[in-house]
DNA sequence: TTAGGGTTAG
């Protein structure tokens, strides 16, 4: 069809002829028609003259670049015989469309060492490469060549370099070019706002937006809302948030698909998920996989798992394809709840949808089955990744340290720096939890120390925490307290809270109540504290400090939260609560728990009391200690569960210490692996060992 | 004849 096209209305002359055909060449890059573009090709070839036309084969490039054929790009350009600075900068741009941009930058050196002068166009197509490679070096040397040429404050070639300088996290430069721009568009603006917004500096970008509109030379596009709409879920500010919808209303861009999509994401990191469901429903088209996954993962993120669910179910029956977002949202929340039926569903449907390959996919299933208990399961899913991502270390990292396996961390990690990949300070958290977990104190300083010093990470509040559970842990609560007070930062919860545990355990008075006075600044609610608080005085036998621990809670009205545990059983969640007997089976149960007491004390089992600060007799604190919700649980899922599947409990409090002891001996007697996940951590119960070691 | 910006994940 083209070629009969070509011959019927060729014009009379060549130069109307070249013009001609570079329209159609045009057309078929607009179209994407690639088919009609190589008949096009085809007849130029034929015709013998009109090939020697550099502008001819300068058209046939953006053609081909456009119809995302690079390498017949490559090739065109390659047998132009005096290629100008038109051809040249086609290629780069080609090729930067194209996503080859290692290519693209190397094109535009060797179009410098040919001796042709960057232009404006090339310029910004190479700082685009550049952008997306993160690669500030060849970057800033485009910006010289920019500056040498007058070239720098080009609009074009300005906001490429600022959204070159801020996609690769140099703020200040990217701040630099912009200030210098004689005059700024959308697009500018766009660079600028996104870029504050990726590097994390939320406030900037909402001031960007703000100076934007008040200088009122430029109107918000739909590419500026999504920006600003993205810092604003950043933020989590619900007003900027509002505000902006407000906007967006005005400017009759709410229906616009990339800007209801941001949106909903934008409502849903806000936490406001009345409003990210009804953005979702508004869609005249329909659902559409990214708000959906956005919403989903709102739900996910505020604990709402079953709502997750039901939006997952949604989607679907809205007759839309869940992607690898999805699936690895999904998968997340089901690592969150130990839901490990469900979990296992998903990665059938990713292994069915040819989605095991993306990173962030496996890296969930890695954290989900790791979660469930299934260690080996997890640590074979890792191994059958071909080229392990950052983010794939550091989930199987995780797993180990999750499961008490120091050693293997640390292997894991060096296997990880000797492969070439660079640890991030998510990959110190977990391999300083390993070696915490597992008692490896010098190990763990060591590579506590490394982190700055060898790989150029600044530890964290979680890094310095982490090093205050693992003295905590190996009952080295001196150097706990010297390394607190050599700290640059004040502990987080959790270190204070490793701390008071620790002295509990060790009866250590003084220390707790720093601890526990610290914890109650940060966490005033957490009724955990009181809890240990009384347990170190009872522990010392000091009953006068537990009455005060108890009026104190009274005059705070704070309560103890009752303690429930619940198992998932044939598809069914079942729900206990200390000593209670009303679920149907309760005589079995009653009966397995009787003769579960009797073997672990065959085993070695001593009730340990500590954990009940109560004046009453040992005998009446054992029996309110062997009937704890996640005894009670554990020994129903014993009675009803197939003992080829692990047994997860999830409970609302932190597991006592005696549970904690008696539950290693069930599952050592039981050959059964259980797995607690409590309101502070997972505990995975393996042939009579627990992950966290004796510490609960 | 050739150019720059946007929405979902650990």
């Amino acid at each position: 069809m083209g070629k009969l096209r070509v011959q019927s209305t060729r014009p009379p002359d060549a130069a109307a002829a070249s013009l001609h055909l570079a329209a159609l060449l045009q057309s078929c890059g607009r179209a994407g028609d690639i088919r009609r573009g190589r008949a096009l090709h085809a007849h130029l070839l034929l015709s013998g003259a009109a090939i020697a036309s550099t502008f001819l084969a300068n058209h046939l490039i953006t053609m081909y670049s456009h119809c995302t054929d690079a390498d017949s790009a490559v090739r065109v350009f390659s047998a132009v015989p005096r290629p100008n600075h038109v051809s040249w900068t086609t290629l780069i741009s080609g090729l930067a469309q194209n996503s080859m941009h290692r290519d693209a930058l190397a094109a535009f050196a060797a179009m410098r060492r040919a001796d042709v002068s960057p232009t404006q166009f090339a310029l910004s197509s190479a700082a685009r490469a550049a952008a997306a490679l993160s690669a500030p070096r060849p970057g800033a040397q485009l910006h010289c060549v920019g500056v040498r040429i007058g070239f720098d404050t080009d609009l074009f070639v300005a906001s490429s370099l600022a959204g070159m300088y801020s996609k690769c996290g140099l703020l200040d430069e990217a701040c630099r070019v912009f200030d210098q721009m004689p005059q700024k568009d959308a697009v500018a603006w766009t660079s600028m706002i996104d870029g504050y917004a990726k590097n994390g500096s939320l406030k900037a970008a909402a001031v960007a937006f703000r100076d934007m509109k008040c200088e009122g030379l430029v109107a918000a596009d739909q590419h500026v809302f999504c920006s600003a709409l993205s810092a604003s879920g950043g933020l989590k500010d619900g007003w900027l948030g509002r505000s902006l919808h407000c906007c967006i209303i005005k400017a009759g861009f709410e229906l616009e698909s990339v800007v209801r999509n941001a949106l909903v994401d934008m409502y849903a990191k806000s936490g406001d998920l009345e409003n990210a469901s009804r953005a979702v429903k508004i869609d005249p088209g329909g659902w559409n996989v990214v708000s959906g996954t956005s919403l989903i993962d709102g739900y996910i993120e505020t604990d709402c798992v079953e709502e997750a669910l039901e939006t997952y179910t949604e989607l679907q029956r809205q007759g839309v394809e869940p992607n690898e977002f999805t699936f690895s949202s999904m998968i997340k929340g089901c690592a969150m709840q130990a839901l490990l039926e469900q979990g296992s569903q998903l990665h059938t449907h990713v292994i069915k949808k040819s989605l095991i390959r993306d990173s962030f996919v496996v890296s969930t299933l890695v954290d989900m089955y790791g979660k469930c208990g299934l260690a080996s399961l997890s640590i074979n899913l890792f191994n059958e990744t071909e080229y392990p991502t950052e983010i794939a270390w550091n989930a199987v990292i995780n797993v180990y340290a999750q499961h008490g396996h120091g050693r293997e961390a640390i292997q894991a990690f060096d296997s990880m720096t000797s492969s070439g990949i660079r640890p991030n300070h998510i990959t110190f958290v977990s391999l300083l939890t390993a070696c915490s977990h597992a008692g490896l104190v010098d190990e763990g300083l060591n590579y506590f120390y490394s982190m700055k010093d060898k790989h150029g990470i600044e530890p964290k509040e979680e890094h310095y925490s982490c090093i205050i559970d693992m003295y905590a842990r190996a009952g080295r609560l001196d150097e706990a307290e010297q390394f607190i007070s050599e700290m640059p930062i004040e502990p987080n919860a959790y270190g204070w809270c490793s701390l008071l545990r620790a002295c509990w355990m060790q009866g250590n008075k003084e220390l707790g109540q720093v601890a526990a006075q610290n914890l109650m600044k940060l966490e005033p609610h957490n009724t955990g504290i009181h809890v240990s608080l009384s347990g170190i005085y009872a522990s010392l036998g000091q009953w006068e400090d537990v009455k005060a621990v108890r009026k104190l809670m009274r005059d705070s009205r704070i309560k103890k939260m009752p303690g429930f545990s619940w198992v998932d059983c044939n598809k069914k969640t079942h729900v206990f609560g200390s000593e209670d007997w009303s679920h149907p089976q309760q005589e079995q149960i009653y009966k397995k728990l009787e003769e579960l007491s009797e073997r672990i004390k065959e085993e070695g089992y001593v009730p340990d009391t500590s954990s009940l600060p109560l004046n009453i007799e040992d005998s009446a604190k054992e029996r309110l200690l062997r009937y704890h919700s996640e005894r009670i649980a554990v020994a129903f899922a014993l009675i009803s569960m197939p003992a080829t599947k692990p047994i997860i409990v999830k409970k609302n409090l932190r597991i006592c210490v005696d549970c904690h002891s008696a539950l290693k001996l069930i599952c050592k007697v039981e050959s059964r692996d259980i797995i607690v996940r409590d309101n502070s951590r997972f505990h995975h119960f393996v042939k009579g060992r627990c992950s966290c070691g004796d510490y609960w």
